[in-house]
DNA sequence: ACAAATTTGTGAAATTATTATCAAAAAGCT
DNA sequence: AGCTTTTTGATAATAATTTCACAAATTTGT
């Protein structure tokens, strides 16, 4: 039943049904349909179903999903018992961005140290955080089990730094870095987030959309 | 030829083609083939063609690509002549830092003013651009012929303005805020960037990749 | 000049993802 | 209690995307 392996789509689209889940049940609904989710989320019953399906199913015939298991199941997904512990490299303008964003949202992701090569930046604090030399940083993810990586340098740094990031074993990076870290085998998992591909893509998009037939 | 419509996924690609291929161009390679490519873009020979081919192929039998020409024509999908126009929505601390990367980075995209609910924070300067009110962005983008929103607000502020958001008749959002903008019909485009998610879907995937066997 | 080696463009095949269908389960109604 | 309605889970069908395979074009070597 819950051997299916999701698939990227799907675990795309999980963080999703949290946000939207979390507002029904603070708003107290307690029970919703797959077709009620699917018009919430801009998809369809039959996509709402197959999804919960990946992870055992967490609904009843006749009856629909409860709001309050829902939520539970999916927290359980994305939040592992004991976060997630991640680094910032880069206290730059995103680097702060970021640091400020990962301390305030809950993510089930933990910030627990920044690095930066600025000696003029080095010792400053960063949200209570003190920033550390870009130097320590590998021996520092080894010795705190350190799961992520936030990269928010420039792409030099971040071609320059690869290899140490390799030699940390860390589980993931968080890429805001323009460098691309292409990783052959899976042990290491990367997020590419990519702003300026995104706007670009935008704008490829606006730019050759069908006019309005006037 | 050239008739094929790209879909999402090869528009995707396309600013990284770009980049890439910036590269190659600058460190003075003239040509490359499928292959090659395709190793750097992490993917396979066969999908560069097919990329490209729905654009028309730039490639040659027996020869490959003109690093030049492909440089020349994807930069000529990407950045339509006259670049777009965008206004930010919300001053905040994403919004300073998208409304930096917006006018550091060549992407095609011209970032013409900044609104702000904040009253304290009407009228100050922001990377030279004056910080206007938000009750004033509606008519500004009708009258300045805005083609991009970049949505910085709070959820709640995002939701409230989705219907003068369209009102304004703007082509593309660039959606930071955690509010889904739900667009039936293809009038609009909506790209949803929502950090939370994706570092959500990568602490996903980090907690429960399999371990290495030991 | 001709054979061998590359390498694209293209149509077909394979894979992946989404949507539709329908039996089974549960609830509500009379 | 039995009938109708709702709604899931599972499977089948469809659609989208990626990969394969090979003819046609070009270059290189002899």
């Amino acid at each position: 039943m819950s051997n299916m392996k999701a698939s990227l789509p799907v675990i795309r689209r999980l963080p999703r049904y949290y946000r939207y889940i979390t507002e029904l049940k603070n708003s107290g609904t307690v029970r919703i349909s797959s077709s009620q989710l699917a018009h919430i989320m801009g998809s369809t019953p039959s996509q709402v179903r197959q999804d919960f399906n990946c992870f055992g199913g967490f609904g009843q015939q006749g009856v629909g999903y409860s709001v309050e298991l829902l939520h539970s199941e999916i927290e359980k997904l994305l939040f592992p018992e004991g976060r997630q512990r991640a680094v910032l490299l880069g206290a730059g303008n995103m680097g702060i961005t970021i640091a400020n964003f990962v301390l305030k949202e809950s993510t089930g992701v933990e910030l627990i140290a920044v690095f930066d090569s600025d000696k003029a930046l080095i010792g400053n604090k960063l949200f209570g955080l003190e920033i550390l030399s870009i130097d320590s940083f590998v021996e520092f993810c080894q010795r705190e089990h350190v799961d992520i990586i936030i990269a928010c340098t420039t792409k030099e740094e971040a071609e320059e730094l690869a290899p140490s990031i390799i030699q940390t074993g860390v589980k993931g990076i968080w890429n805001y870095s323009h460098f691309d870290f292409t990783v052959y085998d899976e042990s290491l998992i990367v997020e590419n987030v990519h702003l300026r591909d995104s706007l670009m893509a935008l704008s490829y998009r606006v730019s050759h959309k069908k006019q309005p037939k006037e």
